[in-house]
DNA sequence: ACTAACGGGACAGCCCGTTTAT
DNA sequence: ATAAACGGGCTGTCCCGTTAGT
């Protein structure tokens, strides 16, 4: 994501740029609004770290709630669907590929910290905005569905057991999922959090059909 | 909770109270903080709310911040330990128990947008206070005790299945749950919220020993 | 002083002219605290005074504290050197020129009352800030140096004593100048400040070769 | 100073004792007023400082500002009278007795840069409280009068010279005092202000009887 | 398209003084 | 006489957005 249409004028010699000045703007208010939250992050921190100036900003935005709106519909929703959507939709087998998203997400204290951006902005905004709560729903409901659909054709492949309800299974995922991303960002233990994960690729692994179809049952190290 | 001890209150009702004003203070400061965020709250409205001055509050507590730690070790702590640690704490069978408070959680959407005053708080602060960090790792860890402690005896008294890890369920437990109540700030839907618990109870049920040893496995509606 | 370069002004009247801002701003600091003191100074106050808004005050200035250090360079320094350091550097002798800027300290208690920009702000805030005691031990040394520059080429001239030590004599007239400063803020009384000045012109005048060399001992009425 | 009458009742195991409660009050105001000017120092730490509270501060003074003027009148006053009128009143040679007074100011830099109680607060509240100017200048002219009255007693028996203005004297001495104090405060380098008393007390000798009379014209080390 | 200057509301905390109670 | 609780104004400054200018 963030690299867009950007294919012609590569580098005017730090003219004009209009494409750019929005990326910038765009990847520079996604992370400090990862870091600090939506209104913890002032404008003009993120115009230093952008490298341009507030016309430039209020030019491409109309407001500062309108480049969190950007950020969500075009940054945050890139990096979901580059993480879940797209690896479900080419996946044979559904649970595996579920295992191996969950499996790649990092432990270490520092990335944990910071937590899910997609989480964080519909935690903090949800109550307070209702642009910023719909469009936070939207990409839940986006990477629900992707899941659900990766599921249904599971059960149709006979790689998902007949047992699992993929609606409500998808939403028990990204629930459980999102709750240890958030006491990851609480308790920056990563040991902690690698339990988590494999109790987490347990429940998966329960989706499975039962027995003598499918063996695995692997774990996590 | 928030009541403490205040065995003969000298003059009933417009004196001076300053236990009263304590309180007053926290419960302003808690509701502001739960449905607005710690930043998000200003000290004027909480100020307005308790019906008490600035002087007044900063006789009490020596900062915001101060005020808002207080918050977590008091009326967080004391809704979480109200919820959760006293009824494991008397419960027979651990799983009924942790299934009635699951079921006990509210599913109007007034009451879920503003979603768990702990969590909240600890997703919000986090990242940028390490007293926060600190004061809501630290509920989280009681809180993982507390089930983990009735699951453990639950074992023992033949209510929980041998093949429960108590610490690593009592963490995925927290983790759903956060995760669900989570999920619900942002969709506002009470039937899908509804569901997500139902799923969560199956989850809860699944801790119990296998088979013949214990009979029913209801559902809730 | 204050005037700076500003060749061409682009827009006369109305329009932006952020060199005008700036020394607005730092005119009507210099006055408040020259009244007030620094801390007695506020930032409200020095707005009105200078006819622009808090936006414009901190697009120029970092701080109150900026604003403060930025007088001292600028508007205090060009002070004492347009009354001390220009009128000596082009002196023929050096205690004509001294008695002639004493003489020229004006007497009336309005003007007295608020004593020594310079050393007023030194008094305030040398104990209490290391950035504006560095920045008035700066504008001290500068005058220091400029009169013991003075006393050196006069005494190659001969028109300064051979007893005459530059340095030490440049201290001490400053301190007596500024002691006499002091005691006119408070006293407030045009009889006794004129005398006090006179002893110093006094005290000048010994500084002059002895007897034959040098005519005239004049008196200062 | 500052022991005044508490003869009887040593100490009533820290009960109630006015006399050492006014005396501890203005203590600790004298200290942080000498160190942070009166506007700086807060009445809480004061307070602290004092080991009170702010009842029994308003019981004794009816407001800060009454506390301020207490202090000039008692402690201020104190200490101006130990170091100058006492000494100069028993003293057989004025001048002796002004050289020992200046050579007994200290120079290392952290008490100069306090700077003098007295010209402190006189700087500072001059201009902005009449209450403090009368009752500084009430100071400044006792300590003029006792220089004056040495100086005067001095021509009378021929241990000062003739052509010593005493009041014109006095004045100068104490502005070339404080003025050395004041850059002391400044400065903070003790190097320079041994200089600068050598050169006072060069003046000083200056007012002995001129040739034969008065050998010394010693010099401080 | 982009920059710099500017406008102005809001907010946390400081701090003096008063009141209640012993 | 002293302690603690409380009242409430004031101020530095943060920060979003607008406008003049290029």
């Amino acid at each position: 994501m963030l690299q867009a249409a950007r294919a012609a004028r590569p580098k005017a010699s730090a003219g004009r740029d209009p494409a750019r000045t929005r990326e910038a703007l765009l990847a520079a208010a996604f992370g400090q609004i990862h870091r600090a939250g939506f209104r913890g992050s002032d404008v003009e921190t993120i115009l230093h770290e952008a490298g341009v100036t507030k016309g430039a900003l209020y030019h491409h935005f109309d407001s500062k709630e309108a480049l969190g709106y950007a950020v969500v519909d075009e940054v945050v929703a890139a990096i979901m669907r580059s993480k879940w959507v797209k690896p479900l939709a080419r996946a044979e087998d559904a649970v595996d590929a579920l295992v191996a998203i969950v499996a790649s997400t990092p432990v270490t204290p520092k990335e944990l910290s910071y937590g899910c951006p997609l989480n964080n902005l519909s935690q903090e905004m949800s109550p307070l905005d209702e642009g910023f709560r719909q469009r936070t729903a939207k990409l839940f409901d986006e990477w629900r569905g992707a899941i659900e659909t990766a599921l249904r054709q599971g059960k149709q492949r006979g790689t998902v057991g007949e047992h699992v309800e993929p609606r409500d299974a998808a939403i028990f995922l990204i629930a459980a999922y999102e709750g240890y991303l958030s006491l990851g960002k609480c308790f920056r233990d990563a040991c902690a959090i690698r339990a988590a994960r494999n109790t987490l690729v347990g429940y998966l692994d329960s989706l499975r059909p039962p027995a003598g179809d499918q063996p695995s049952r692997r774990r996590l190290r």
